[in-house]
DNA sequence: TGGGTGACCATAG
DNA sequence: ACTATGGCCACCC
């Protein structure tokens, strides 16, 4: 009976809303969701991505340092970088450079 | 049912 | 300045 949707599906509701060529952090989606202490619930919502349907743009999602923490998740160790530069994100050493510049907050642009 | 897990973040030494 | 540890809480087995 579940009435609301679970944790995971708002994760990526608000993943699938981010603006191509920017970033977020975990962070900012789980404070968005008013769980900021559960910012390691977002990281693992991303895991469970692979059995959704749909495509979720996890590679726009970094962990609060602009680190390309979880790109050793994805199907080889540069898809996350090539599809982040792809969108106009410069990486180097797996790190983003003028992070806070590609960097979007869902609690001040959706807000 | 219960416990373990994790793509983090923040604080302390 | 850097390294180490704790907390945290929804999902999976």
């Amino acid at each position: 009976m579940s009435k609301e949707p679970d944790f995971f599906e708002k994760v990526y509701e608000v993943v699938k809303l981010i603006p191509k060529g920017r970033v977020t952090s975990y962070g900012a989606i789980a404070k968005f969701l008013g769980a900021a202490k559960s910012s390691r619930l977002v990281g693992y919502a991303m895991n469970g991505s692979h059995s959704l349907k749909e495509a979720i743009p996890a590679h726009r999602v970094v962990n609060r340092n602009g680190l390309l923490t979880g790109k050793m998740h994805f199907p080889t160790a540069t898809t996350m970088q090539e599809l982040l530069e792809k969108e106009g994100v410069v990486i180097v050493d797996d790190q983003i450079q003028t992070f806070p510049k590609f960097y979007w907050d869902p609690t001040l642009e959706l807000l």
